[in-house]
DNA sequence: AATTCGTGGCC
DNA sequence: TGGCCAAGAAT
């Protein structure tokens, strides 16, 4: 743990640093725990730029806790469009519903109480704890990591949960009383600004005097962290099932990949089947009436951990009367704009229409 | 502990 | 251009 003294030079120049060089962020214009909810849900593993307009539209569109507890799940999925990690987005829903109805309203300020909400780990309570109540709590995300594994020459591999361990006591004893939000904030701030993965601005960092990878030269060299395993290559068929100006779609589960979001009827096909075969089974496994099967294009998309190459199929129903799978429904072409499709569907649907 | 969860921007 | 990364949580 580093002295009382460098806790103390830390603190000063931190917060001095970040008071005058603070973004100004649009959830940075009040402490309404709300809205510092909402944003630290979007920001997770997402970049500031692609969620400010994101937020604006959402707080827009849901401008109290009550709001969004009272919107509906379609409302929400569909405001998070394109964001990403949907999951997010229909924990978030769920725990606020919690609060209205459990908490009359108020987004609990105990860590033991607000970390039983979900989607809310540890960085995510400290987060809203310390910004919007001011109260002393450890928000230690990847900005603060690098930070810390910087500052104290911090060896470790950062994709490790232990680590992340040891960064949150070291947090503990570095957060001033009187300012932990600002404290937290500032940490992060340095971070994206100055701290950054690659090339940081060492020259212009607050803390450089008490920096040890600065002081050893080893700014380049940390943090250290375990690369991610490349993504699985993965067949996938989207079906176009079309009839007059009707077209079949597909709500996916509520858990996993793309959860709850609509999509095209989806089947992954076995390496070394032709499309048109699997389109044939597949039709066959759903009994689906339909013919004239057309390969329409291929395209690719890349997840964290999963890598689509995919075929898009045509194929005109006979008969719309056949009993829907599922989760499927029938959508007049010109509604699809209303329904909530990740990216990748979208990129396939403007192949389509 | 290691995986699973999206997407876009950057060099 | 493709690998890397971004205010993580759930399992």
């Amino acid at each position: 743990m580093p002295s009382e003294e460098t806790v103390e030079v830390i603190q000063r120049e931190l917060l001095d640093w970040y008071r005058e060089h603070r973004r100004d962020l649009p959830w940075r214009k009040d402490k309404d725990p709300y809205r510092i909810w909402v944003s630290e849900i979007m920001l997770q593993q997402t970049r500031v730029d692609t969620v400010i307009p994101y937020y604006e539209r959402f707080l827009n569109q849901f401008p109290t806790l009550n709001d969004l507890a009272n919107a509906t799940d379609d409302q929400v999925i569909k405001a998070w469009e394109g964001l990403g990690y949907y999951s997010r987005a229909r924990n978030l829903h769920s725990a606020v519903k919690e609060v209205a109805a459990n908490y009359g309203g108020k987004v609990p300020d105990e860590l033991k109480t607000i970390s039983k909400l979900k989607g809310i780990g540890l960085y995510t309570a400290g987060a809203i704890l310390s910004i919007a109540y001011d109260k002393k709590a450890p928000a230690v995300d990847g900005n603060v990591m690098r930070v810390f594994s910087r500052l104290f020459a911090i060896p470790d591999d950062i994709a490790r949960q232990s680590t992340r361990k040891k960064m949150e006591l070291i947090a503990e004893h570095l957060i001033p009383a009187h300012a932990p939000g600002d404290f937290n904030q500032a940490l992060m701030e340095l971070g994206a600004m100055i701290c950054t993965p690659q090339s940081p601005h060492c020259l212009f960092c607050p803390v450089q005097t008490v920096c040890h990878a600065f002081h050893e030269g080893l700014q380049d060299e940390l943090p250290r962290k375990k690369k991610a395993k490349p993504p699985v290559q993965v067949n996938v068929l989207f079906a176009w099932f079309l009839q007059g100006d009707k077209v079949l779609i597909e709500k996916r589960p509520d858990t996993g990949l793309l959860a709850g979001m609509w999509a095209l009827p989806t089947v992954e096909q076995q390496a070394g089947e032709s499309p048109l075969r699997t389109m044939e089974k597949f039709c066959d496994k759903k009994t689906i009436p339909a013919t004239n099967y057309i390969v329409k294009s291929q395209l690719e998309h890349i997840f964290s951990h999963l890598h689509w190459k995919i075929v898009l199929v045509q194929a005109e129903v006979t008969d719309s009367t056949f009993p829907l799978p599922e989760g499927w429904e029938w959508s007049e072409l010109d509604d699809l704009h209303t329904k909530a499709f990740a990216n990748v569907y979208r990129k396939a649907l403007k192949n389509l229409l």
